[in-house]
DNA sequence: ATATTTCTAGAACTAAAATTCTAATTGACG
DNA sequence: CGTCAATTAGAATTTTAGTTCTAGAAATAT
């Protein structure tokens, strides 16, 4: 029904993403990205409404991924080992992590993405808060306001800290990292039932 | 000898502070500092050789303030009370906390700071780790690169992540952060002679 | 073959930020 | 009081990134 394209949303994302890994979202201006797709700009905003628009969908496909394999880790049940997803899903998808992990939310948006975008994110830290919170209920760490914070440290914050050097050093995360983990974990939730048996 | 001033260096380092603490380094464009100070444009680059300089001076005055304290602490020696240096720090300091603790490095220089200054920021980060090298001879946790990691973590990397959520929120730290992060030093460093009781 | 629609092309425009440059002030000092 | 250096003043330039716009090319259905 009309002219085949020459390159796909895909293209300009993956390459979007290739340029962050390496330098950071502001290396990502549009006509490094068009230089190394080899397009026209042209063909850019025939696919995309803006950067902050190509810069959204790159973040949040993303977030829901990381997002998502945590949840199922969730569900399981285990806290260490959810604790523990972190440095290995950084470990599979260095890259991908590169990107996600490094920056803020923030850095990926000149403060207007457009405004489906905001809703998916903002439904992205709803699921993640309902998804701690059951979990919060579950152990006992003080008052639920405390559980709540003490879950999120444990199994994000601490995490992400310890990996965070390596990510910045763009060097391979050692199983180090994943014994202090664990040991952080142990230490900030009190053992349900299951003790601190390793699972990587 | 010459005309008196109507400003001072200190007078644009520290409306840039405010515009950083408030939205961030890309807040601080020399317009918006020249307008907060009420001064042209002429009388700020007489004083700054560019507008990375004057984010050099700003980012390295703090950086040493803080690392200054934090090896009065390390000095004495108590690893608990070290690890509490940051929340303590951040309670004490919340604008230079916002500045110097919520953002990295690069995104107070375009990549491009003075030499003197990059010497500086280089000579701040081997007193760090010069630190904390002596301080995990101190620890046995496993080989002697391993302690370094694990000192780092528990006294800067864990403290870090415990506050960034408020510091971000821009609410006061809640005396439950101490409690994450003496449970994690404590489950990390090996108890030299001290039990964990609280200082704070 | 031609009409229709999607996609390619890239020159031109806009906007914002950093910096330069030249001229004018101003205050102390001889 | 006139000179000199430090300082103020701000218009103008440069740079860089994002975006718009108009024209043309290509694939497919009719």
């Amino acid at each position: 029904m009309a002219r085949s394209a020459n390159f796909t949303k895909d293209d300009f994302i993956k390459c979007a993403g290739r340029l962050i890994a390496e330098g950071g979202p502001d290396a990502a201006t549009t006509s490094a990205i068009l230089q190394g797709v080899g397009a026209p700009v042209g063909s850019f905003y025939h696919r995309f409404a803006s950067r902050d628009s190509l810069m959204g969908e790159l973040w949040l496909g993303l977030a829901e991924d990381y997002q998502r394999e945590f949840f199922e880790l969730l569900r399981i049940g285990d806290v260490v080992s959810a604790a523990l997803f972190t440095p290995r899903w950084v470990r599979g998808h260095p890259l991908e992590a590169r990107i996600l992990l490094m920056y803020r939310r923030e850095d990926f948006a000149s403060a207007k993405w457009p405004p489906e975008m905001s809703k998916r994110a903002e439904t992205l830290g709803a699921e993640l808060a309902a998804g701690l919170q059951e979990l919060a209920e579950k152990i006992d760490g003080g008052s639920p306001a405390d559980a709540l914070v003490r879950v999120r440290f444990a199994l994000l914050d601490v995490p992400m800290a310890a990996i965070r050097r390596y990510l910045v050093k763009n060097e391979p995360i050692p199983s180090l990292v994943d014994d202090l983990v664990r040991e952080c974990c142990a230490a900030l939730i009190s053992p349900g039932e299951e003790p601190v048996s390793g699972s990587r």
